[in-house]
DNA sequence: TCTGGGGTCCTTCAGCAG
DNA sequence: TCTGCTGCTGAAGGACCC
């Protein structure tokens, strides 16, 4: 392991919240929790304020919405995220070439590798302004954690949250991780936590001192040689610019439990074609077709079933997925169902035929997106998603606040005004339309197509 | 309390081939 | 011919992460 602290981690501070907020002056300084809003909803994140009423990620909405009765709820915006993610990513690229995304709102980056620092003063430069600079495009905070080692530098960002920086000195690593609770470790969650608590053992301190044969005798070969490593405090492992995907897959939880297995084998249908959409558009194609149910007491199975040959043929995923459901009993309902790609390639069996007959021509596949899109009704229902931006044709441009019974309740502010006032009106009122988001800092880049369509559309009170 | 969606990796088991 | 061992692949499930 190296001994200077010049692995970075970004971790930008409740990030969906703090773009909603930057987008709606109304709400800075409130509770604002994003996620489903449906009556099977979790939370995705919550705002800082949002969190002093105990409301967390991946709590499900409606315990939320009984600890936060007054905060504002709002659907997800993945492309607005997503352009602000590609303008922070490209910060991190000006330090080093070497980063490794993990999600939308966070990285690391080898800051050595990019000849950026190469002790803890550069490091800590770095760290201050880039920090500083995200600030200046999105108008957002970042927490940052500097470490020689990736697991170190995640857990030094976590500790700066929020909006600071902080570094793990080399040689102080093991004093620190110590005394932390075994949860603070990569990869130690809930079941895990709970069989290390059995065995008597809370920190990290005490990983070490049961020694790995026992990790490895409690969690197997993989998990306890990782995790006694993890607790000596040590890691090796490289930022890793590219990954290749292994798997595609695409699920969905309806509302109410579905019992009807003409309905369930029709859903299926429509997540294979989902699934091969967003294969194509990846430019992949796979050998393995995966079905997934979770029936109504939660439980869940898959059921696989690999071709001989690689495809992103829809007629064959939806095939093969058909054929998976008739070995699911489905009676009692279900909740989920899923429908997943793996064992990928970049070419199809197809591709190959065609080549050994010399055929090129007719092997073209067709442009993946131009993939008819068959699941919107020709004339839609107006839907407006809490949260959405829209452009009124007398008040200009805001949010959606909330809708139902008829009636869209819209926020007339943009980023850069004052909290905007509230007008409310007919959910088919002809002056209203969906509109792209602005950016969040005057002079920056367009937000990106979280319009209409660009999420589930769940419409609820905003509260 | 009542549990999303999209991934990755690991373990266990069974079948098959040498 | 039968059995045991080993290695590989596929299937299924579980834990974890953001």
């Amino acid at each position: 392991m190296r001994n200077t602290p010049t692995i970075l981690h970004l971790d930008m501070d409740a990030f969906f919240a703090s773009v909603e907020q930057a987008s709606k002056p109304s709400l800075r300084g409130k509770a604002v929790i994003v996620g489903g809003l449906g009556p099977r909803g979790v939370v995705s994140t919550s705002s800082y304020e949002a969190r002093t009423f105990g409301v967390y990620s991946a709590m499900p909405m409606a315990q939320a919405r009984r600890l936060a009765p007054n905060a504002a709820y709002l659907v997800p915006r993945f492309g607005l995220y997503r352009s602000i993610s590609e303008q922070v990513m490209a910060l991190l690229r000006e330090l080093s070439p070497l980063v490794e995304p993990l999600s939308l709102d966070e990285a690391f980056v080898d800051l050595e590798a990019g000849g950026t620092a190469w002790d803890e003063g550069s490091a800590r430069l770095a760290g201050a302004k880039l920090r500083a600079d995200i600030r200046a495009v999105t108008g957002l905070t970042g927490s940052v954690g500097l470490a020689a080692s990736k697991m170190l530098a995640k857990i030094a960002s976590e500790q700066a949250k929020p909006d600071g920086l902080v570094v793990i000195e080399p040689g102080t690593e093991r004093a620190l991780l110590g005394p932390m609770p075994v949860r603070t470790l990569p990869g130690v969650g809930p079941a895990t936590g709970d069989q290390l608590r059995r065995a008597g053992i809370a920190t990290v301190e005490e990983i070490a001192e049961a020694g790995e044969d026992e990790l490895v005798r409690l969690l197997g070969k993989a998990h306890g040689h990782a995790l006694y490593a993890m607790a000596l405090a040590h890691d090796e492992r490289p930022v890793v610019a590219e990954r290749e995907t292994k798997s595609v897959s695409v699920e969905d939880t309806y509302d109410v439990d579905i019992h009807d297995r003409v309905r369930v084998g029709l859903e299926v249908q429509r997540l294979a074609d989902r699934c091969v959409r967003r294969l194509r558009g990846a430019g992949l194609s796979g050998r393995t077709i995966v079905l997934k149910v979770r029936r109504y007491d939660f439980s869940t199975l898959t059921r696989s079933e690999t071709l001989r040959g690689p495809t992103d043929d829809p007629a064959v995923v939806r095939e093969a997925a058909a054929r998976l459901l008739d070995s699911v009993d489905t009676t009692g309902g279900v909740r989920l169902l899923g429908v997943g790609v793996s064992g990928l390639a970049d070419y199809t069996q197809e591709d190959l035929f065609a080549q050994a007959a010399g055929d090129l021509a007719d092997a073209a596949p067709e442009e993946a997106v131009a993939e008819p899109v068959e699941e919107r009704p020709a004339v839609a229902e107006r839907h407006w998603p809490a949260g959405h931006d829209v452009r009124h044709a007398e008040h200009g441009h805001g949010w959606v606040q909330g809708s139902g019974l008829g009636r869209v309740t819209v926020r007339f502010e943009t980023p850069g005004s004052e909290p905007g006032r509230v007008r409310t009106f007919r959910a088919d009122d002809p002056g209203l339309e969906p509109a792209d988001p602005l950016p969040l800092v005057p002079g920056g880049a367009e937000g990106g197509g979280g319009g209409p369509g660009a999420g589930p559309v769940a419409v609820r009170g905003s509260g």
